[in-house]
Parts: structure tokens; C-alpha cells; sequence
DNA sequence: TGCAGTCCAACGTACAAAAAG
DNA sequence: TCTTTTTGTACGTTGGACTGC
């Protein structure tokens, strides 16, 4: 959180003023999920993320899961990412994972 | 954390601005934490210690924690605690706080 | 001032439920 | 059907930020 306190002072009056300006980590509610949209509850491995992808990227990382996306053609690597289909291809989940700048060191 | 204070006037006005900025030279000591190595924040519960290593030796007295170390035959009571393996065996972190002179009473 | 206590976002482990095979 | 794997929630732990003495 920035703080800034600014005190003005002319002849006769004094002018105290307290800034506290909301910054990265402050409470900040409803913020969906980069991956799928679905609700997060916060920060997960350095991004606003859901617990179920938040889950399924720390599976993947601690297991070093390599998956393979099985639509053809144009498709391939192209799955759509949102809550409802978020579990059916795990190569584009964990693809859009990595796109949306998630880490292992929490950034 | 430094802390600096200007203090501008002029005929009728004076300004005061307080800046609060996260300087590098700060909390980092170059002594290192006894217990993990990593690098300390000063002095605590008796030695030089991180945040870590000093947080887990608070919730371990305040709690009476009594922890167990779960490896076998030569290894038991040895894990290696260093800033990457310290959070793998609460017993053997726990007793090293103990063996690096970490107190209760910071003395 | 430095350090102990408090707070809490983010983490890891465990597990019931669901899905896969 | 049965067995194995994966999912996502629950809950305890970690450590950095903050408060107070
Ligand atoms: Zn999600
Ligand atoms: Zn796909
Ligand atoms: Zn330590
Ligand atoms: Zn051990």
C-alpha cells in the first residue's frame, strides 16, 4: 500500500491530509479467474485464478504432467477455457495456465 | 524501511511530505539465519534468524508442538534444514532452532 | 530503535466425489 | 462392475507485512 501524508500550513490554518492509495495487493473481491473465468478466491502462483486451476497447475508442476491436446486440425491447441470446459483438455488448460503468466514461485 | 521527511517553506506555505520506501540495505543483515542459512532480519528469540525459521519457532512454543521426524534407519533426526529443505521435517527444523540456542525468553 | 505479537494471503497436504479406463 | 486417476474443496502451515512497546 502507497502512503503519502502531505501537511499544507498557511498563516493561520493547517491542512493535514492522508492519502491511502489502494495498490496490488489490497482486497479486492470478484475478480474472475485469467484461466476460466470462474470465480478465484485471490492470488494462486501469481495470478487471480480459481482453486480448481489453481489445483490443476500445481498437479501438473509438482508432477511434471506433459498432456497432449487431442482435437485435429485447425482445432488442435485451441480448446475452449471456461468453467465448463476447463476439464476437457488439459493440454490448453494448463497451456492457457502458463499464457496467463502463471508460476511456480508465485512471480 | 527508510523514512524521510522533507520539509519545504516558503513565505506562507510549508509543505511536509513523508515518504515511506523499501530500501534494499534495510532488514537485510548479512548475517545469516544459524537455523537455515537464508538470510536474517536481525535477532530472534535469542539469535540471528529469518522470518521463517523464527515464525515456526514461535507457533511451536506458543502451540507445544512436538513434531516427529519420519525418516528411517541412519537418517532419522538428520534432515538437512536449509532454505529450500526447512519446511520438509518440523522435527529436525524445530530441534535445530533449539540446538542454534533459540529461546522463549530471546536471551 | 529492534524485536515480539498479530494478521492473513498464499501455500501444501489430505480426501471425498467424480471421471476415466 | 471394479480399480485407478483426477478434480476441487477443506483445513492447517508458512512467512511477509504490520502494530505496539
Ligand atoms: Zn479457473
Ligand atoms: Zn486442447
Ligand atoms: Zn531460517
Ligand atoms: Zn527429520
Amino acid at each position: 500500500m502507497n502512503l503519502f501524508h502531505f501537511i499544507i500550513i498557511s498563516n493561520t490554518i493547517a491542512v493535514s491530509v492522508l492519502f491511502l492509495g489502494l495498490a496490488e495487493g489490497d482486497r479486492l473481491l470478484d475478480i474472475p479467474c485469467k484461466v476460466c473465468g470462474d470465480r478465484s478466491s485471490g492470488k494462486h502462483y501469481g495470478i487471480y485464478s480459481c482453486d480448481g486451476c489453481s489445483g490443476f497447475f500445481k498437479r501438473s508442476i509438482h508432477r511434471s504432467r506433459v498432456y497432449t491436446c487431442k482435437a485435429a486440425g485447425d482445432l488442435k491447441g485451441r480448446c475452449p477455457i471456461d468453467k465448463t470446459h476447463r476439464n476437457q483438455c488439459r493440454a490448453c488448460r494448463l497451456k492457457k495456465c502458463f499464457e496467463a503468466a502463471m508460476n511456480k514461485d508465485g512471480k
